[in-house]
RNA sequence: UGGGGAAUAGUGUAAUGGUAGCACGACUGACUCUGGAUCAGUUAGUCAAGGUUCGAAUCCUUGUUCCCCAGCCA
């Protein structure tokens, strides 16, 4: 057995939860929630929950509800209820038949409310919102009772049931848990339970104008569904004891909530706030825009769930509220294509390169391998002639130190084909270059010289007579800085967007065995990236998102280079 | 200046009184028909000061810094 292996480090919540079965807790069941309020898109963070409590209940064999936190009618919708399901499938988790609403619950809820007020506990109070904050005292300084705080029990009952039945207009009324004003912990200063609404739910149109807080849906919603863990972000830390409280004084089944640290990202913002606000000022197309750190984001720009969940695994769970490093998402990425996403060749920004003594009727067919990492994938043939395509940045009429690539008098390898040296540069009127000749060593068919020769640079390349013409959107972070949020006075995380997170290419090339691509499909270009195919794509018009590009370490050199630019070089 | 939390390499996370480890990043080098991948190596840390102890990241004291709370949002 391996008895004596070294056990994975267990997070906190997975201490307290094997701590609770080795006690004989709730007989050792594990039951977690995945609560979103059905108001936005989910975003990397919540997947970062999604992960958590999916996977507890996995791992300890137990059950994981999603449940929508649905009790403010004004902000929720139908869509984001179905999109928020797409997500959670797509990231590969299945709640089975434990799909809840907190608004299932709301005749539950309201009895509860009743049971409060019998026992004196609760009571309906007159306060407009204005008074009732004056009320609430401060950080500092301790509340002062609601003058109506004392109402007889008969009177309470009373009131609420005329609140339920539509009597009173929004905002006249609350109910108010009776606990204590001067409580250092603002969250027990008698909070608000119902408030009034009479605003149509997006499930249980017109039946209710009263609609619970989430402090008074939450711990009972996870109550009645007999949940044994509830995990929550950190924020909530303060309502843990009005969590408890609620539980204790209605006598229920009492869950455990436990907080840990939401997920921040560099170069990302993650607050549902900022998001729709960078969907409504056209910041982003979209919440799906390639950009976004949103799930439908991330999974149109080629993301896979697979990838997203070990980076969940690797960022770990703890309470300390801090920022993981955006590369490492993308390490994991780079990851998990790099074993399944098949290669091609494609020329993002390309410039014409003739073989002068290649003949000019000819195409033949050369053997390309579809992944080294995988020799299932097989191999496919891609037509080579005398006339390609390779990439501007592959050749330089005065290459600088270190540069393998294509210059005059150079050779180099194009991949799976030829050696083919530079013979000739043509430039425009303008002095920019339009095309280049070379001569091709017709004993290197394959790439291999038979004399043992060996070229430092292998170049990308497309058959101008084959390659399909294809719309190429580079992306880049969202922002410029590592925390959006570290702005100026007067600014706000808008300024530091990136004003060039996106840049289109319209005039790039691919081999033509791209042709017919799906939406959604996956590929590495050789020595670019990774790409998928947006859902824009036409047959006619395909459109391929770059995922994340390959480490370039060129890049690092060539970058290396300008910071110490070579000595004699003036600027003007 | 009330209350609740948190501090371990650049970043995130382990070590639960007994050798401070892992991952990402950065930097070397090897290899390579992707300047990819892979492999090898280097870098770098216990918030501070006292105390307890044979021994402290861990326990105690004091201090520092950061986060959260004054919605009829969640």
């Amino acid at each position: 057995m391996a008895e004596n292996e070294a056990k994975p480090a267990l997070n906190f919540i997975e201490q307290i939860i094997e701590a609770d079965r080795k006690t004989g807790k709730h007989d050792g069941r594990v039951a977690t929630r995945f609560p979103p309020e059905p108001n936005g898109y989910l975003h990397i963070g919540h997947a970062k929950s999604i992960c958590l409590n999916f996977g507890l209940a996995q791992k300890y064999g137990g059950v994981c509800h999603l449940r929508f936190d649905d009790t403010n009618p004004i902000k929720e919708e139908q869509e984001y209820i179905d999109s928020i399901k797409t997500d959670v499938r797509w990231l590969g988790f299945d709640w089975g038949r434990h799909e809840y609403y907190a608004s299932d619950y709301f005749e539950q809820l309201h009895a509860w409310a009743v049971q409060l007020i019998q026992a004196g506990k609760a009571y309906v109070c007159d306060l407009t919102a204005e008074q009732t904050r004056e009320h609430r005292g401060t950080l500092t300084k301790p509340g002062k009772d609601s003058p109506y705080r004392t109402r007889s029990v008969e009177e309470n009952l009373d009131l609420f049931a005329r609140m339920r039945q539509g009597e009173f207009p929004d905002g006249s009324r609350t109910l108010r848990a009776k606990i204590d004003m001067a409580s250092p912990n603002l969250n027990l200063r008698d909070p608000v339970l119902y408030r009034i609404l009479h605003a149509s739910h997006h499930r249980t149109g017109d039946a209710w104008c009263i609609y619970p807080m989430y402090d008074f849906a939450h711990g009972q919603s996870d109550s009645v569904e007999r949940i044994t863990h509830s995990i929550c972000t950190l924020e909530f830390e303060n309502h843990r004891p009005l969590y408890d409280w609620f539980v204790r004084e209605l006598g229920i089944f009492a869950p455990r909530q436990i907080e840990f640290a939401r997920l921040n990202l560099t170069y990302t913002v993650m607050s549902k706030r900022k998001l729709l606000n960078l969907v409504q000022a056209r910041h982003v197309r979209g919440w799906d825009d390639p950009r976004m750190p949103t799930i439908s984001g991330l999974r149109r720009r080629g993301y896979t769930p697979e990838a997203i969940r070990e980076f969940c695994r690797r960022v770990g769970v703890a309470k300390f509220d801090g920022v993981n490093d955006i590369a490492l998402l993308e390490h994991c990425l780079r990851e998990d294509l790099n074993k399944r996403a098949p290669r091609v060749m494609g020329v993002l920004r390309p410039l014409r390169l003739i073989i002068d003594n290649y003949p000019v009727d000819q195409t033949e067919e050369l053997t390309a391998i579809n992944n080294p990492e995988d020799a299932s994938a097989g191999t496919r043939a891609v037509p080579f002639s005398r006339m390609l395509y390779i990439e501007q940045d592959d050749f330089r009429e005065d290459p600088p130190r270190k540069f393998f690539r294509l210059a005059p008098g150079r050779e180099v390898r194009l991949r799976y084909a030829y050696f083919v040296t530079c013979t000739d540069v043509i430039k425009d009127g303008n002095g920019e270059i339009i095309e280049i000749h070379c001569t091709y060593d017709p004993a290197t068919r394959g790439g291999d010289a038979p004399d043992g020769r060996k070229v430092k640079g292998t170049i990308h390349w497309v058959s101008a007579a084959h390659a399909r013409r294809v719309e190429v959107r580079l992306y880049d972070h969202l922002f410029t800085v590592p925390n959006p949020d570290d702005v100026e006075n007067g600014k706000d995380f808008t300024s530091n967007l990136n004003p060039n997170s996106l840049e289109k290419l319209t005039e790039s090339f691919v081999e033509p065995s791209l042709a017919g691509a799906a939406p959604g499909s996956r590929y590495q270009f050789e020595r670019h990236g990774y790409f998928c195919v947006d859902p824009d794509s036409t047959v006619d018009a395909p459109v391929f998102n770059r995922t994340v590009s390959l480490r370039d370490s060129w890049a690092k050199i060539e970058k290396g280079q300008e910071a110490k630019p070579n000595q004699g070089e003036t600027t003007l």
